[in-house]
Formats: structure tokens, C-alpha cells, sequence
DNA sequence: GTGAAAGCGCTAACAG
DNA sequence: CTGTTAGCGCTTTCAC
């Protein structure tokens, strides 16, 4: 750590006042004159002053830090969901600092600790489970947390902590609408890790959309992708070597539904004239052209940077009442893994919804 | 932050001994009797005990915290990077904490300041600009700092500060060579940003081989991609509206180069028969079916997971007069964005470098 | 208006 | 072997 740096002792010094009037003077306090403060400000300027973080935290309890916890950066969903976090945080003038769980439980909890113990203000957490009874001593002790992306699911738990989730139920339901009305009536679910909130809901909705619409709902068809690449892509070569296999397949997440494609496709199969495929959370390679994966999602920078926003908020009010709980509505991405479907859609309706 | 937290003082309270011995009984000092350790950590971890990192810091001027900063969190070599360095600091129980720059010199000053604020033990930084004299003055304090990615080019500088970086000439000269024995004479370059070591180095490599092959150089073939999709994507559009417009691109990261990708799509043009394309990073969306970038690149995440080792060395090495110069060597991943030139390789000579 | 003093939670130098 | 003391750099309360 760096040594030697300057402190309010060594201004305080120059400017022949005490340490404490240094303290105030940097802040601006009324108590001091115009005139010193003036004076001691220009000097430590001059003399390069730097406050010293530590030291300023350790005393008055305040780190203007917030702690995150995502399972990994090279996500590129998580990616754009810290960077939203990190550029919200700064606009209130807090930092953040983040730590990367893979989605292991154990390295959730010593993460939290980590930040804890590094005082931070509050936690913006994208938990690994939705049944984290560590987490829920956090709540109990009234502790500000946020949950982002990923939340608690069970009574009572779920009502108490602010949340900045997708509407997961609508988009999962979107998607199979949309596979539905191209015609698609055997439709092959990747699922993600059931354990979470997001793989949970999504999974559930496509159930129920499934038994809304009368169609028989067979276990086989759903199919374990734990929201990565790997198992995504064993999880689809099952579907595809089923004797009656899907003639659409709804992914979880976007990188997972990317893992089939590359399945699908190493199949010697066609995307979309021999399997549909689309995916969730609109994430920014699902764009490039040859690829054009149709996806549900929201503005996931926007939702890190809300979940910022509330997390300052709860710091700042200290005791609010209030739990925030903020559904993002998805989207509808229609690109061209869907493609049409001599049952479904008639082109015209399609092409208007087309979006790039 | 947190209040009410188990201190050394509540344990000492409990085990009738002072605070200072339960310092040392928790970090296994020989001169506590191992007796009263045992009790001691047994009262700890019974109490819940979690150490105050920002009293422990304060005063032994040690943090085991890496600063980092990067661009972008969003942008997939990044992530990638930023993954390397997290997971290498852990693995020497360091960790780190990073700050996105944006490429702008004031970011990323205001982010070491924040950093070095925080009292971390030393910094590793992609720098903004090649010659920053801001980290020169960090260079001249002889705080730890390491270079990773992008680095200080000017003497004398360049040779006083450690550095984990790409072999950019041999990079760029791998594709440019690439390109050269498919045939291509006429070759367009998208540039990053000049003034940083990864710009300046790729570009003058490109430029360079094309000295030696004689082949003229001419300035409107080599076109500005400022490191992002945006300018990238009308610098390619610059390029295609070349009345002799080039066979082949060069772009010096895949980023822009996925940018180029989309316009030279956009202008009707295929890849690789019209336009052939490579570019550098090898990141991981390259390596999608219908993308095949032709790429040359290192293990980021490794230059990351290097970078932290080094910096961890220095570190605990305190005085160590060595430099540590790193430079990994890329490979060149051959795909399909570059295919066959009539001139050019033989397809069997190719096919025996393809790569997957 | 300003100085003096206490203390945040911890470590490291002294004593005994 | 263990307790006492001082102090890291800062903020905050209490005097003057």
C-alpha cells in the first residue's frame, strides 16, 4: 500500500490549524471561516491531498460502496448487468465493487463476507439460489440488499427484499407464444439451473403455457442447460436424438440458446426449417448477422443501473419502509432462428413484426 | 455499513484475555500458548467473528487487494481479461477491485486516485494512452504497478514498469501474412486507437509488412476503428466506398472487426468471396457457426491470471529489481472469413491450418 | 470560530 | 507467555 502520503496532519501543519478543522474545512462545513477554509482548501490542493478511504470508512461507518455478487463477468449478460450497476452507482457518487460466484453457493457466502467485511454500504446480489438462508440473515438484519436479476422465490422472504428482476413469466410466455403461433406444437425446453429464480419461473411458465394450450407436457422435452454453454450443448444433442424430436426449441438464456444453435447446426440440421430456436435475454451477439437468434429480453444495462439507483436510495434513507419491486417487461426480438411455419403465422402478420 | 459486528474486543471480553492477544491467537501467532488459541479462535467462531478489513488495513498498510482498470466491462476481451486477474488474485488470496475507464485519460486518473485511495497494495492497468505521464508518476513513486494488454511505449518508461501484453507485431504480422499468401495485395486495415500500445504496435506491424512486400502503402486503406462497433462500422463503410476498394481487411481487434463484418453484410457484399476479413483477440463470439472469424490471438484470460501472479510477486517481494516483460505469442485461428484467393495458398495447404 | 480529545477496530511495539 | 500502550488517518463531540 502506498506509503507517505499526505494526510490532514501534514495540512493541518502548514496551515497552522488542528487536524480537525482540516476535516471540516475539506467538507465544506459552515463551523469554519471563509477565510481558512479557503486557505487550508488551496493548501491542500497544492500539497496533493488525497482523503484517505480507509481511515474516513473505518470512523464513520460510510463507504459509499456497494458490494455485488454476479456468477461471472465473462457472461456477457453479467457483463452489461455490472456495467450498468458500476455507471449507476457513480452517478450518486458510490463505487462499486464486484466479486464472481460461478454459481457456487459457498462462493456466494464468503463473497458476501468479503464485502462485508470491506464495509460496504449495501449488497446488489444475483444470487445463486433462490433459498439462501444466508441471505436471509442479511434481510433479518436489516441490512440493504438488493437483488438483481435472480431473487428469493419462498414466503416470507421473497416480500421483504427489494428486487430488480425481468418479468420472467411474460417473457418465457412470449417466446412460446410466438413459437406456438408459427405452428410449433412440439417444443423442446433448455432449461437453466431450477434453483433459481430465473431458471425456475422460466421454466414453469413454458409449463404453463404447455397446459393452457392443451398441449401434453413431456418431461423429456425439457432438458438441464445450468445456464452455460457445455451443458446447454449435451442438453440439445438429447432433444436432437429423441425419435420424435422438437420441431422448436426454447432456450433459457441467450448464451445457452447459442450453445444449441452450434449443436443444432453440427447436427447437420437447419435453423430454423428443421428446428426453431429462440432464446432469452436479447443479449448483443444474438445480433450479428448468420446469427439473428430471436430472443425475449430487457435492457439489462437499465436494470443494473436501477438497481443502483434503489440500492442508494435505501442507504440513503436509512430506515425506509418502502420495498421496491421493479418487473421489467421484456421484449419480443424476432430475428430469424424462427423463421415461419407452414401452420402458423401468415408472412404478412410476421414480417410486421419483424425488428432488427 | 454493517454496525453491531462481533469485534477483537467482544472475544477478548469473553475470553478474559486483551485484544491484542486475540489478534495474534487468530492469525496463529506461536507466542499465544497454543491453549489459549484454541479457546480463543473456538470463541471466535463461535461468536461469529468476521474481521474488520478496513481496521486491519488501516493499520498494517496492507490490503490484499489488487486495483484494476480496464475500458470496458461489456466488452468481451475485457471480461475475459478481468476474469483471468480476479481468479489469479484469489488464488493467492488477494483480491481485486476494478474501475471501467472508457478509454478516457481524466476515467481512468480519477479511477487509479480512487484505487490507490482505497489503500490497494498495487495497480494493474490497461492503460488509457501510451504515455500517460500520470503513471510515470506512479512508475517514479515506485508503486506496484503492472501493465497488462496495452503498456507505455516511450523510452524510458517503457523499460521500467512490468508488462503482460500480446506479441502485437508478430500478431498482426501473422494476419497480414495470412492474407498475403491467400493472394490479397490490396489489403484495408481498421486501426484502434493510435495512442495506445495495442493501436500503434498493430497498425505499424500491418504497415510494416506491407513495406516488406512492396507493396505501396496508401493511407485511405487504413482506416480509424477507435477499439469500438460504431466507428468501426463506418470506417469499414469508408472502405467500401473506395472506388478501388481492398480484396481483404485487417481489423486490429474482433470487436470492430464483427463490426466491419455487419457493414460490409449491409452493403451486399459476402465474406469471404468479395471482402476478406480477419481480426485480433480471438474472442469467444468469433467462434460462432455463420461467424468463423479468421483470427489471430492469445489466451486472455490467461495474460489476465499472469498479470495478477506478477503482480502479486512484486508485491510481496517488496524491492524486486527484476522486470517482468511478458509477451505471449499469438496463434492464428483460421476460419473462415478469409477462404481461398486464386492466387493464394493451395487448398490443401490451407486446410491443414484450419483450426477450430 | 477553533482547539483538544476521544475513538472507529485493529496491529505492533513495548513491558512485565 | 501475556497484558499494556500507542497509533494508523480520519471524524465528531466537547470545551473554550
Amino acid at each position: 500500500m502506498a506509503k507517505n502520503r499526505i494526510t490532514i496532519k501534514d495540512i493541518a501543519k502548514d496551515a497552522n490549524v488542528t487536524p480537525a478543522s482540516v476535516s471540516m474545512a475539506l467538507k465544506d462545513h459552515p463551523r469554519i471561516s471563509k477565510d481558512t477554509r479557503r486557505k487550508i482548501q488551496r493548501i491542500a490542493k497544492k500539497m496533493g491531498y488525497q482523503p484517505n478511504f480507509l481511515a474516513r470508512a473505518l470512523v464513520s461507518k460510510k463507504s459509499f460502496t456497494i458490494g455485488v455478487t454476479v456468477p461471472h463477468v465473462t457472461d456477457s449478460f453479467y457483463a452489461e448487468l455490472l456495467q450498468g450497476i458500476e455507471d449507476g452507482a457513480v452517478e450518486f457518487a458510490y463505487n462499486s465493487i464486484h466479486c464472481s460466484t460461478k454459481n457456487i453457493l459457498a462462493k456466494e457466502r464468503s463473497s458476501i463476507d468479503l464485502l462485508m467485511n470491506r464495509g460496504v454500504d449495501g449488497l446488489i446480489i444475483s444470487s445463486a439460489e433462490n433459498e439462501d438462508p444466508y441471505i436471509k440473515g442479511i434481510i433479518d438484519d436489516e441490512f440493504p440488499l438488493v437483488m438483481v436479476n435472480r431473487r428469493l422465490t419462498s414466503k416470507p422472504y421473497c416480500d421483504m427484499v427489494d428486487y430488480v428482476v425481468p418479468d420472467n413469466f411474460s417473457g418465457a410466455d412470449m417466446a412460446m407464444e410466438h413459437l406456438y403461433r408459427l405452428g410449433h406444437r412440439r417444443i423442446g425446453v433448455i432449461t437453466g439451473l431450477p434453483n433459481t429464480s430465473t431458471g425456475k419461473e422460466r421454466t414453469d411458465s413454458a409449463r404453463q403455457f404447455l397446459k393452457h394450450n392443451r398441449i401434453k407436457i413431456e418431461s423429456k422435452l425439457f432438458v438441464h442447460g445450468g445456464w452455460n454453454k457445455k451443458d446447454a450443448y449435451n442438453a440439445t444433442n438429447k432433444l436432437l436424438k429423441l425419435p420424435d424430436k422438437p420441431t422448436a426449441i426454447f432456450s433459457a438464456s441467450d448464451e445457452m440458446a447459442l450453445a444449441a444453435r452450434e449443436a443444432i447446426l453440427d447436427a447437420g440440421l437447419d435453423i430454423p426449417s428443421d428446428i426453431a430456436l429462440i432464446g432469452f435475454d436479447n443479449i448483443a451477439s444474438a445480433k450479428y448477422k448468420g446469427i439473428e437468434l430471436s430472443s425475449v429480453g430487457i435492457n439489462t444495462y437499465e436494470m443494473g443501473k436501477t438497481a443502483a439507483k434503489i440500492m442508494v436510495e435505501k442507504i440513503e434513507n436509512k430506515i425506509s419502509p418502502m420495498i421496491n419491486k421493479v418487473t421489467m417487461k421484456p421484449e419480443l426480438f424476432i430475428r430469424r432462428t424462427c423463421g415461419f411455419h407452414p401452420h402458423g403465422y401468415t408472412a404478412k402478420q410476421a414480417i410486421k413484426k419483424m425488428v432488427s
